[in-house]
DNA sequence: CTGAAAGCGCTAACAC
DNA sequence: GTGTTAGCGCTTTCAG
């Protein structure tokens, strides 16, 4: 009897694997393999067999081993900046659907800042990450467009397009957005329209800006300098913005907020003060976040396809990463989605005067 | 010349591995797993040459080798129903945080309703998952937990305590968080005061309650049936709450809201009606969300340690799918943290009347 | 439709 | 401190 030497590394436990599944079954691990994978290749009955005996075992396969030897799923890391939105929530929400359907491994960082980011991005390579994922505002941020154009790192964007072609991007077109709502509003009536901006950092804030300017020349109204407002998205920021509004001796009629956060405030603000929202006032927003239609009365807003748009970006990105993987040069893709106007509750021609 | 016959794969593009980088840096693979795994056992100079050959070869560790060579990280469904709230995004964004620390990888799906749970977590197991993670209001159905103990699946939850044995869970003690802050309130010198319930479904919800009662009687004070009133934790329901409360011929001096959303609605609701927060109306909530500090007045609320929650949720699902690989025992364990009471600018004495 | 062989890229265990 | 060997659990490729 020889006595084999004890090598590599032993079996502690028995982990139910799809050799056992196999065996059970009177199959090759092969079949087993294509049971799970739903390959339409194996008689029914070998199927059963096979589905008997992982229920009877309580087989669970290995999802490493499975991504080894397939070599299909993505690592990406998702970086972000600021939770504190409605808007993030629902980037997140929309990233992590699309990475689950892809089978892709989502690491979700927060950075502070630019620095951080730059950290996180080298980072993130070293730990085998294939792509990255930039949320606004950090997408904004030259800095970090730089650390990834540099370092040659397979990245999406969302938001307002940017100039870096080796980088994919999934954008909407702000200024237009932003335009077609003011449109409509000058067309319910208004003259004295509020505006409140974003947060200056971010690229989509002036865009906005300008679409609303771009309203106002074309219908040949002039944009009174005080009416436009500073803020920053938070709802904190809107309430301010709101007051000093409303405040005013000869206060607008209709108030468009950068987002709906601000624009939500906006209304407690114009309640507080006992302006009836819209009869009074009319508010609107931007995103169409759930916040939209969670409040009374409910937001007209520019829906912005969050969703669609997160699912796009992870999906450019997938697509890079196999192009990568397969040694074809990879290719940043840029796509524009629409924007749509939502008209609800929070609109309405101005009080006769 | 021998012809090699051509089985097993075919290499399509070398991709850079750790044997590239050994050879460049004219060591074994062995020793570049220890460099990238921050070993101690590995002289200097060496660690440095292995960092020049990964630096110039831009070499990309393979995650999934890596889980699979050491059978470390856990793969955990994150399961949820309501994603429209501040707190589940705290709690989503703890779980995220924790699991990228222990690289565990999380797969995050939303289910509509019990049904669709139990599905998913079949689906789950049969995926791979080691364990799963049971946000509310998913973890206070009867039918999800029977789900899970029936499949034997290692679970945790977070909220109140359950009497499942074999499934972990974080809880806090909701009804004394609510007792204590009624007890301030109380102590203020309110004694009319309002409650918003929770959503029915939660288990929270009930317990919120009692402890408002208890608090009361304890005080010798008598909770009137008609300054109870139904809510959802939806800001929507705590708009319409309000309304019923502040509309009576005698309405409260302050209002308990079970969350963060319903109290902000509540403050929006008291403005609208010219109502001073806090000078005329104490306004109390329950999280200690976001929310609470992006409103004005910032919100006196119950800091639920949500973030913590959430990570030693994580924690211990990990230990039991660690403990149950090694072919110990899995034994579930229960956890409660502490909840502290925030004093803010939402409440003051009852003004005098 | 099913199986056999090879090996994905890494690390455990042990040897030196 | 570093190398050797075996193998994690699955899927690819090709043969039948």
């Amino acid at each position: 009897m020889t006595t084999k030497k004890q090598t590599g590394r032993r079996r502690k436990h028995a982990r139910i694997t799809a050799s056992d599944v196999a065996k059970l079954a009177g199959v090759s691990p092969m079949t087993v393999s294509r049971v799970i994978n739903d390959d339409a290749s194996v008689r029914d009955s070998t199927r059963l067999a096979v589905n008997r005996a992982i229920d009877k075992l309580g087989y669970m396969p290995n999802n490493a081993a499975r991504s080894l030897a397939s070599a299909k799923h993505a690592s990406i890391s998702f970086l972000f900046s600021d939770p504190n939105s409605a808007y993030f929530s629902a980037v997140l929400l929309g990233v992590l659907e699309e990475a689950r359907l892809a089978k892709s491994q989502i690491t979700v960082v927060e950075c502070e800042n630019a620095a951080e980011a730059r950290e996180e991005i080298l980072r993130s390579k070293r730990g085998g990450a294939d792509g990255i994922f930039v949320c606004p505002p950090l997408a904004d941020s030259p800095h970090v467009m730089d650390v990834l154009q540099k370092s040659r790192t397979l990245a999406v964007t969302i938001g307002p397009p940017h100039n870096r072609r080796d980088i994919s991007s999934v954008t909407i077109d702000d200024r237009a957005a932003a335009k077609t709502m003011t449109d409509h509003i000058i067309s319910l009536g208004h003259r004295r329209i509020g505006f409140i901006k974003g947060n200056p950092r971010v690229a989509a804030s002036a865009l906005r800006l300008r679409g609303f300017r771009d309203a106002h020349k074309e219908a040949g109204i002039r944009t009174s300098r005080d009416l436009i407002v500073h803020g920053l998205y938070t709802y904190r920021s809107g309430l301010e913005a709101a007051e000093k509004l409303l405040d005013r001796d000869d206060p607008p009629t209709a108030i468009f907020a950068s987002n709906d956060d601000m624009a939500v405030a906006t209304i407690a603000t114009a309640h507080r003060k006992g302006i009836e929202v819209p009869a009074e006032l009319t508010v609107c927003g931007f995103d169409d976040t759930l916040l939209a239609t969670t409040i009374w009365p409910e937001l007209t807003t520019v829906r912005q396809p969050i969703t669609a748009m997160s699912h796009t970006a992870i999906e450019l990105l997938e697509n890079n990463i196999q192009r990568r993987r397969a040694g074809k040069p990879s290719k940043s893709q840029h796509v524009n989605l629409d924007y749509e106007l939502v008209i609800r509750q929070s609109d309405a021609p101005p009080p006769a005067s």
